[in-house]
DNA sequence: GGAAACTAGTTCACCATCTAACTATTAGCA
DNA sequence: TGCTAATAGTTAGATGGTGAACTAGTTTCC
C-alpha cells in the first residue's frame, strides 16, 4: 500500500479528492508554490457546500410550495432577534445577495402571503418585512428537515471530531475577520 | 468570561459564527434536534467557500481578459491527464455545470482563441476541446495567483492543523462517497 | 441489415442574479 | 433655512445558469 506524499492518516482510505490532489501534486512535483493540503481542504469544503445545496434544492423541488432560495430568505427573517422583522437590506446582507435580488425574492414571498411589506413611519425610505402566520408555519414545517439534512451530511464525525473541526475553522475565520 | 454551551476551545476567541450559533442555540434551547456544532461547521465552510469565490471574482474582474468562470473552465481542461483534451461533457461534469452551460462557456473561449473545438473522427458525435498556446499561457499567467489566494485564505493554520482538517473532511467525504 | 434505444452536443425559452440608474427620503452643514 | 451628499428600495437591461426539446451519430439486438 503506497502512502502519498501528503498526509493521509494511517489506516485512512483515500477519497476522490485524494486522487485529484495526488494527480495534481505529481503535475506540480517541482513546484514549491503548490500546497496539497490547502487545495485538498478547499476542494473538500466546496464539495460539502455543493452537496448541502443540492440536497436542499432536491427537498424543495419536491414540495412545490417554495424554492430553496425563498425558504432561505424566510429563514434569515425568522432567526432575526426579537421582534421578528427586518429591512430588505438586512435580509440581502444576511442572504449574501444584492438588494435588487432581495426585492424580487420578497415580491414572491409577499405574493405567496408568507411575509408582509410595511413602510416604516419613523424613516419613510425604509420598509419592514415581517412574517405572516402562514410564513411562520411554513418555516416551522421545513426547519427540522433542514437540520436533519445538515446532520446527515456530517454524520461520519463524532461529537469530539465536530468540536475539533469547528476549532480549526474558527481559527481560520478569526484570522480573516480580525 | 462566559463559556457558551457549545465547544469554543479554552482560550480561543469567538468568531462571528459563534455569535450567530449562540443566538440560535438560545432560540432552540429546549429542542434536541438542533446541533450547534453541525450548524457552526457548515456555516463556516460556507463562509470560506464564498470568500474564496469572492476573491477569485475580484481578481478576474480587474484583469478584464477573462471571467472567473472562463478561467475555471480553462483550468479543468488544463489539469486533464495527458493528452490535454476533453469533451464538453467531461468539462461540464468537472465544472459542476450543465452541458448547455458548458456549450456557451466554450463558445466564449473559442472566440477568445484560448481553446479549439475539433470533431472526433472515431466518434463523430463527440467534440474534443484542446487549449491553444494562448490558452496555456493564459492559464499559466493566473494559476500561481490562484494558489496564493487559496493559501492566504487558510494561512492561519499550521501544516499540522491543515493535515488534521483534511483528515476530518476526508472522513466526511468517504462516508458520503462510500 | 435495420429499427429502436441510447448518447453527445447544441439550441431555446425561462429564470435568478448582477450592475447601474433612478426615485424618494433623510442627514449634514454652511 | 436650503443646498448637497448619503441612504433605502426599486426598476431596467445584461448575463449566465437550468431543463427540455432537438439534431446527428452510434450501439444493441433480433
Amino acid at each position: 500500500m503506497s502512502i502519498p506524499a501528503y498526509g493521509v492518516g494511517a489506516g485512512q482510505a483515500q477519497d476522490s479528492v485524494d486522487h485529484h490532489v495526488a494527480r495534481w501534486a505529481a503535475f506540480w512535483k517541482d513546484e514549491p508554490a503548490f500546497a496539497p493540503e490547502v487545495e485538498g481542504a478547499l476542494v473538500r469544503m466546496n464539495y460539502l457546500g455543493r452537496e448541502s445545496r443540492r440536497a436542499d434544492a432536491a427537498a424543495f423541488a419536491e414540495s412545490r410550495e417554495l424554492t430553496a432560495e425563498d425558504y432561505k430568505t424566510l429563514h434569515v427573517l425568522m432567526i432575526q432577534p426579537w421582534p421578528i422583522e427586518a429591512t430588505p437590506a438586512q435580509l440581502a446582507e444576511a442572504s449574501n445577495v444584492t438588494r435588487a435580488a432581495m426585492t424580487s425574492r420578497l415580491d414572491r414571498l409577499v405574493t405567496a402571503e408568507l411575509v408582509t411589506r410595511q413602510n416604516d413611519d419613523t424613516d419613510r425610505r425604509r420598509v419592514l418585512i415581517r412574517p405572516t402566520a402562514a410564513g411562520r408555519a411554513m418555516w416551522n414545517k421545513y426547519i427540522f428537515e433542514g437540520m436533519a439534512r445538515d446532520q446527515s451530511l456530517l454524520r461520519a464525525l463524532t461529537h469530539e471530531e465536530l468540536i475539533q473541526l469547528n476549532a480549526l475553522l474558527r481559527k481560520v475565520l478569526l484570522d480573516l475577520e480580525g
